[in-house]
DNA sequence: CTTTGGCGTTTACATTTGTCAACTTAAAAA
DNA sequence: TTTTTAAGTTGACAAATGTAAACGCCAAAG
């Protein structure tokens, strides 16, 4: 919904424009869209007369970074490695990309430990193979 | 919300007890949290006399798998690659994961690409660094 | 200076989500 | 068999979200 901020920055115009090529909103939706986006903050306006420039907050990955984040906190913990392996499996990826992440696996393997224990409950009770 | 189906299976009353031990919710609302996760198939139930047993229709591995894809079909292809990184950089993996990923990245790495490229906008338009 | 077109603001309404209390009913206890 | 109790179902209400029309206002065009 907010992806629109990959311009780096925009118009109202430029925005409402640059969706209209994908989605089928109306113009007023969409104004009511950036309003919203503005009272939360991820929106700030530079203006100029009275209308203005809006540009995103936060970048996008950080905000992505974020919620990815988030979003594995409520993973099990014996899980995440899997899902990242699904994932990877299914991006095209630059060799920098692989590079670095190769880079990373390398050294945490120095202190990997066999297995990363559940943690998904609150009592103590542990989920063996099923979670 | 409904991590609560790390248990893989449970009665309604150890998902009101697991989650009392974590948030403060009133019973009655984790009983209309659990009606709505059955009417919209998330859960289903298997009746014994008149209370049943509650279970994911879906497994947690494969529910985030569909998330986390979905999320990163609103992300720019060119900061797929970052957001994984920095996910990587901040989890604790085990040997074991660590090696599948090594392989999987050894493989691609035979055939990735230089570069991969913005797909953000709608229009041809593309975002050279800043997005 | 007046008209008009573009842009931001307000208002509106339906749906979903967060939170609960009350009601109903079948099973368990008395 | 009557009374509890526990579990599921309904109804409620506020806040957030999806979608959009109408309104007000400044600046550009006449």
């Amino acid at each position: 919904m907010r992806i629109i901020w990959t311009l780096g920055e925009a118009s109202s115009r430029e925005v409402i424009d640059s969706i209209q090529l994908k989605r089928d909103w109306t113009e007023s939706t969409i104004k009511t869209l950036l309003g919203r986006l503005v009272k939360k903050n991820m929106l700030t306006t530079n203006k100029t007369g009275h209308r203005f420039v809006y540009q995103p907050t936060v970048p996008e990955t950080e905000a992505m970074d974020e919620t990815v984040a988030e979003l594995f906190t409520h993973l099990c913990n014996m899980k995440k490695g899997q899902v990242i392996i699904n994932l990877l499996d299914q991006l095209t990826l630059s060799q920098k990309d692989i590079q670095q992440m190769q880079t990373i696996l390398a050294e945490k393997a120095t202190t990997a430990p066999a297995t990363v224990s559940c943690d998904c409950l609150a009592s103590g009770r542990n989920c063996d193979q099923n979670c």
